[in-house]
DNA sequence: TTATTTTTGTAGTCATCGCTCCATAAATCC
DNA sequence: GGATTTATGGAGCGATGACTACAAAAATAA
């Protein structure tokens, strides 16, 4: 249901110009299937999520999934990128709002608050907590995830250094510090969300996460 | 080398009243192989972790694994009780010492900068962030492990209660908030820890997190 | 129509998973 | 010593994991 609320909305524009090539043409729609991935993922993480599970849930054969998305990690850094841009859009969307760095990080955390505790998605955020505790031969998907963090947490960091140039923080704010702390806080709410922690309680944590932001000396 | 230091400190006293009982003596040391089942399963969690990676570092074959301990599944309830019990001792202490409620939540935040980044154990926490994303079929371990997230919270609501009776808190602290809010800065923390951020980072968030700490009106 | 290209359905494959069976070893109790 | 009890070693089991082989199907190109 909610599948298609995300792949009919964000992903229809993306199917439309798929090209009339030469052989048979695949009987399912890949941006909705990839969602159904997504979304399974997001819930179970990657070894929680079977490959039987992943097929009957994209409505496809095992032939089908392997020649269209290659493998199953494969398969999950894709969802990992379709989260970041169908799913994430509000972080990226805040964070670029003309509004002034105080307000930008205050809206980012109620907002977090929010969207964590949709009940159209799985609570919590896919990437926040996922895979920090992995076998050896996972290596790969742990580094992809600590990556997409540590971006997070660099846009975040940018984000601020703006906030100096515009003159909204003193210029010698601890940016780095700053940022990690923010960071940490919004990962920390995912995974009280998981939890299963109300929207209302993640909201005081935003307000009281506001409550560190730093006063002008 | 590491095991060896919790194993011996904190075990050899369990150790010692081990009953000889009637039939064959274990040949290897049950707290010993215990402690080395927490660290592979904190380091690689419950799925990362395999019954051969557990049998090869605890030192014990297949038949001596269900004897002693009697499944994965129960082995990694002890491991937590046994993390709890030897390495989250800091936790617990400090929330009991004598110091007024501000001073202990500040040492709480840096202590976890310490602990989380030590060098001879894993990094980071072993339940912060565990078991959020699992199978449906885990739904008992993820139960267990958000259960200990939400005692370690409700033990920091409890420390703020104390400080509004001896007068250190305003009566009308928002408690159960600030817990949340604390609670969510450490599981953020352990995360941080986990992807490699060093202490001296750890301690800047510590640093930040007590910024929000409430002034009196 | 025929050839070519790509996808699909079905039926497997091979490795690993957690776990078990059972004969044997090593202790205590009588 | 013999009986009893508990632990160990070694072999193997059934289920599930991700993945693959291959022929048939459905499109386009010549």
């Amino acid at each position: 249901m909610t599948t298609k609320i995300i792949a009919d909305t964000q992903a229809a524009p993306q199917t439309a110009p798929t090209r009339r090539g030469r052989g048979r043409p695949q009987s399912f729609d890949r941006a909705q299937a990839l969602c159904a991935a997504m979304r399974l993922f997001w819930d179970r993480g990657y070894d929680g999520t079977s490959f039987d599970d992943l097929t009957a849930a994209m409505g496809i054969s095992a032939s089908s999934f392997y020649n269209a998305f290659g493998s199953k990690e494969a398969l999950y850094q894709e969802a990992i990128e379709a989260y970041i841009k169908l799913v994430g859009t509000w972080f990226f969307t805040i964070l670029n709002a003309q509004t002034d760095t105080r307000s930008t990080f205050a809206h980012l955390l109620t907002t977090a608050a929010t969207e964590f505790t949709r009940n159209d998605l799985p609570t919590g955020c896919m990437i926040a907590a996922a895979a920090t505790q992995c076998a050896p031969t996972q290596a790969r998907l742990r580094d992809l995830l600590a990556t997409q963090r540590i971006q997070a947490e660099t846009a975040l960091a940018t984000r601020l250094h703006q906030g100096i140039e515009a003159g909204d923080l003193p210029p010698d704010t601890a940016i780095k510090a700053l940022a990690t702390f923010y960071s940490a806080l919004l990962r920390g709410m995912a995974v009280q969300a998981r939890d299963g922690v109300p929207r209302q309680r993640l909201q005081e944590i935003a307000r009281i996460g506001m409550q560190a932001w730093p006063v002008p000396a």
